[in-house]
DNA sequence: CTGAAAGCGCTTACAG
DNA sequence: CTGAAAGCGCTTACAG
């Protein structure tokens, strides 16, 4: 019990094909033959060695098929995201989709140190794994990995895509104009736009889908995006300063670059009297649950679907390794808009 | 370009240590030899060898010797927390304390669903990975590991801990006792505790740590802890409930179970215009900075070390594989107070 | 239909 | 000091 027992990790041989064999009177090539549905054998052969296999809860080695397969089913998963939100998701949508297709991935945790990308990196080519998944919290930020000394197939997630590689992000743009569409719908006229620092390329495509919904709807722009932190506490100054001029110059809808802006917004809007969403509607980016239901009134907000950018960036890489032609370039995947009760319901009539 | 050479990941032929013996002249064992440093050669042969793998950029398959060495340093982290906020930090401890060691982990992610626990398990023990980190969201909930069917050594992290196993699990009632003994040091007196459901381990320890740094100080304990959700919710209706008493009656610090409560107490008390840290201190638990620094003021909260958890619970899997001898049982690291602005400066004096 | 042989890439006693 | 041989656990042509 105990110290000792749980240490013995040696202890335990595990039965090997070899075994199989012996037990079945069989050769180790015909019992790999008859474990693998190749070739062709008696069906009573076949069915009795698996069931001696089954038996003996013999498992393959999955390295030493790696080895001779040159595959190793495994993938790398590099983020600089360590905390932050996004990579959970997309590792949780990558990672349960791969274990459907037997592959397994290797967490690397980078923190924007150069040095450590370059350790992980060999790491995972000394592991031989199939191809790097490399996920960051900025779509016009590369990650700094060194492509040229990859040997594998590497696909991009949430980061800027160098050229000629594959690459995948959120359609900001589209999340922002349905996000703003909606708000039409409903009859707002005055929608604003508080969003976060100015150098973020979300930042300038979200404030583009805000000014292409307005200009179809021809509707004026009202105001000029403000712009700062990505912070709650920017969220509420900013609240305050829209609502500084009397009410027929105030916005009736303001359109938010991420949650936490809305919430400090929401807040300060609340806290002067002001009702969301009856005088002012607000919606929010990220659908970052913790954040949007615990506002008050739970946020309407753009749900960037971090979780299908895992998958299919997982599965697009599986492509890449199978040798299927994959075109270059870098995808944007849709938005949803999820709808809670700060824009208030549909309009009884839209236009 | 792009699609093509994209996917071409069988056209890299790597370096194979047959290369490098080939390429000094050397039969491959002396090749072997040479690079791990054993046995012993002339310096000059094992340098021109050294030499020679580097150029060509050699590098052992981490499979073939795993394979050898029946010890793949590899392992595997089975969390049913996929959107939490525990599974992060902790993977992220563990993979920077094991990345330093040459090993890596594979990311599991279960939703309690225990045939999804079958497949990971028998996929990780396929790979032959070395042991298992079992992470999860309750300190007091095992998950559906069918350990008997595990033939390698486990770890449980901020989970129950089955019998005869090896868990590390934070010290919730060290933790709770800190803040409260912080509190009772800046001369509050009249200490509530509000808290999640029942039904958690976590809240009876923090409950009891409470109590006992009450009793040290021989105050009396002010009320019955209040027990709800572990919401902002709550935390807003118990602060409303909390200074619906006259002044004299209510209390002048408040401890939280967690910090999403302490926000939402926040918010109530200072909406009804109750100062903090003034009128009443707060504390948190869990000290997840994005709630800790957005509330207003930034949170006084206790630091449950997760990124040491996992960091200590890979060490001690690694020692379990090595065979050293490891003592059975759940160990509880300590907690950390983060001292921000929600209890005030310390008191000018204790006692 | 079945098995011996060679091989995946490496390491480790064991002879020379 | 160096190399041939055997082996880790498996698979795949290739003969019988």
């Amino acid at each position: 019990m105990g110290a000792a027992s749980a240490g013995r990790s040696q202890g335990i041989q595990r039965t090997t094909i070899k075994d199989v064999a012996l037990a079945a009177g069989v050769s180790v090539s015909t019992a790999s033959k008859a474990l693998n549905e190749r070739g062709r054998m008696t069906l009573e052969t076949r069915e009795r060695i698996q069931g001696i296999a089954q038996k003996l809860g013999f498992r393959p080695n999955a390295m030493a098929r790696a080895l001779v397969h040159q595959r190793s089913f495994t993938l790398g998963l590099l983020t600089n995201d360590t905390y932050g939100r996004f990579t959970l998701p997309i590792a949780a949508g990558l990672s349960a989709a791969m274990a459907d297709r037997g592959v397994s991935v290797f967490l690397c945790a980078i923190d924007d140190d150069p040095e450590r990308v370059r350790l992980n990196v060999e790491t995972m080519e000394d592991k031989r794994v199939d191809g790097l998944v490399v996920s960051g919290k900025r779509i016009d930020r590369v990650l700094p990995v060194d492509l040229p000394a990859v040997h594998m197939p590497v696909v991009y997630v949430n980061a800027a895509c160098p050229p000629g590689a594959i690459g995948f992000v959120p359609d900001d743009e589209g999340g922002a104009h349905s996000a703003v569409a909606h708000l039409v719908s409903l009859g707002r006229k005055r929608i604003a736009h508080v969003t976060g620092p100015r150098g973020f390329g979300a930042v300038g495509l979200r404030e583009k889908g805000w000014l292409r919904a307005l200009s179809e709807a021809s509707l004026p722009c009202f105001g000029a995006a403000l712009s700062g932190e990505w912070s709650e506490g920017f969220g509420y100054e900013s609240g305050q300063r829209l609502i500084a001029n009397r009410e027929a110059e105030r916005p009736d809808a303001i359109f938010c670059g991420n949650d936490q802006i809305a919430r400090g917004l929401i807040d300060a809007l609340t806290l002067s009297g002001v009702r969301v969403p009856e005088d002012i509607a607000v919606i929010g980016f990220d659908n970052w649950e913790i954040f949007a239901t615990a506002t008050r009134p739970p946020l309407t907000t753009v749900d960037m679907g971090l979780k299908e950018l895992g998958r299919q960036a997982g599965l697009t890489l599986l492509d890449l390794i199978d040798g299927k032609p994959v075109e270059a370039g870098q995808r944007q995947l849709p938005c949803r808009l999820k709808v809670r009760q700060s824009c208030g319901s549909e309009a009884p009539s839209a236009d």
